[in-house]
DNA sequence: CATGAATGAGTCTTCATTCAT
DNA sequence: GATGAATGAAGACTCATTCAT
């Protein structure tokens, strides 16, 4: 594989998945047509099927590529962090700031890639699963060193915990995105760990 | 109005909303074309133009209607609940057995309901404000009866509460409904109350 | 025929026919829905069908009765003025009189009438025969009396004369009528009856 | 710009353009549809929108196109003739032999192009200007030699010359073009030039 | 590898007309 | 006669995808 031709080769792909992430999260995913993202990555029509099998894969690359990303990052770190408690921490601030500066990749995440249940079953949720065994093991990390109470079902803990980031990642991109994300993670670690109760 | 006609047009527009719900659960939104849910409604094409604007409008009646019915339904039940915690208690119970009997219907709320920015801000979030803030009116009771915490932004809980029970709700969707929604009521609220630290 | 009834019926059958004139001159013939004029004239849709076979009938009926009433008039005051010259004269003065002083029939007159070959064949054509028939009898009554040469085919000259009262008329309507119609009288009169011949 | 794909292109759309011809003479402008015009052209569907932007710009291109190359032939004529008279003769020759020599086009022309005034407004009368100028620039060059009297209004003058070509080309529209137009051409120049007057 | 012209399947919506009341 | 709710046929246009160059 010569290095000059996969440069360009990497260099055009990322071109056309930047151009989707664009488009998608400006227009939404229906309404953004493969000539847009095309023109917008400076290709021809065609080129993009070179790359990608179709709109469709398109979205669902945004996700992998950068859930895998995600997790690599979440993994190196987490990996460097002794403590339960501090690793979920550092999850829900990587969780909030890896979408509170990317804000139109965050859009389509919160929003296109969930336009239909069999795209969600097929490829968002699919997905998830890894990062859901992340937190849970943090949790159970967190049950062995007794900072997590020990009755608790960490699997179900774990879909509360990531159903409340999904919620302020999702209220965020819909109040325009007028406050910084990252700030709500005070409160959700509070939330989190200690509930309502008085 | 003469009510023979005026029950007949309800009928019919009851029809048109019911096939709708089952033709966007089973097929997803875009998926679905106008002339199958006349037909599965047994009226003519353009009469679900006589009751509808459009298809879109036929997704936003859909959420509206059941949200307004389960807003109206919950306020009255929870006017004869004496206690925060109970309330609460009751809206989860509420939230998920509502869904969880209608799966159908959930399917379109958790999913087609959400197929783009646009239409979130439109519709299904705008409508979410008065249950919100019914729920965070829970919460204030609560803390007025000291059962909840004092210091708790009992809006951000509540989007928190909010987070929870919509993960809940699209697990279910997505594990293809296998089990009751309502049984994880009982979690749910231990969660909610107690939070993850021992 | 009970005259009350009779006259309701006629009334009904004016105002739909007037409302058509309205909608068509403002909209034109397509853009113009039948119940549209059922609602400018206060009827229900249903009753537009009870006076007229259909929306074209509705158009050929328009200019129908209008030329019948235009041919009545004209020959009645023809009748009562003497020399064919005095005759032509007053033949152009109430072909751009009656026009000018009915500016949305003129539009409907000069364009809608005009939107289909068939249609031109089937009415508004066929119907122009007996106006045809009076310009060509002024004529040839000129040719006996000698004000009009006698080579002439009279015919002929009646489709030139009628050629440029269309012209003006229609461009009156292209103008949006800002001037007075039957100013141009004096003009085509000069033109019919001297040509361009120094 | 290959001149084969220039070629290719061109014949693509001159095909385009002679169905949409054919077809709106033979059936209307609105009773054809945009498939029709595709098929007879030999191209996809969709091909048709890569050369125009619609149904309606393919009748103005028709108009258009047309118009300009009448207009440029007809300027070059000119410029070698002597004389207004003789230029007047040719311009009505040119107007009724361009028309009589191509049916199904004075079709369109005379009819078609008429369906509404917004549509007349914005095409054909727009386009007419230069056709009445080059008309109006005749009369008065024959009013400078005296072979035009001096009193007239040339650009009133040139109207009525067009509505008695319009008319006759209407007429031989309506009688389903059972003679040849241009035979009208002596009888046309008789009576512009010398009017009815004995 | 890249191009971009060509393809053609796919559908929401309109509205003239009908007819049961 | 009058109503107006219901009908359902009809079609322009879009755009993801292909493939000859």
């Amino acid at each position: 594989m010569p290095p000059r031709n996969a440069q360009e080769r990497e260099d055009k792909r990322s071109r056309i998945l930047e151009a989707a992430i664009q488009a998608f999260s400006r227009n939404g995913y229906h309404a953004t047509r493969m000539s847009d993202i095309a023109k917008a990555a400076d290709v021809a029509d065609g080129t993009v099927y070179l790359y990608f099998a179709g709109k469709e894969e398109l979205l669902s690359t945004i996700f992998e590529d950068r859930m895998r990303r995600f997790l690599q990052v979440g993994r190196a770190e987490l990996a460097r962090i002794d403590g339960a408690l501090a690793k979920l921490r550092r999850v829900v601030e990587l969780h909030l700031e890896d979408l509170g500066h990317n804000p139109e990749l965050t859009t389509v995440f919160q929003i296109e890639l969930r336009h239909s249940s069999r795209f969600m079953e097929l490829y968002s949720r699919g997905q998830l699963r890894d990062y859901f065994q992340l937190i849970a093991e943090i949790l159970e990390e967190g049950q062995r060193e007794g900072e997590i109470r020990a009755g608790l079902d960490t699997w179900f803990a774990t879909k509360c915990i990531f159903g409340i980031l999904d919620e302020a990642a999702t209220n965020w991109v819909l109040s325009r995105k007028n406050y910084r994300l990252h700030t709500v993670v005070p409160q959700i670690l509070d939330f989190v760990m200690n509930g309502l109760a008085s």
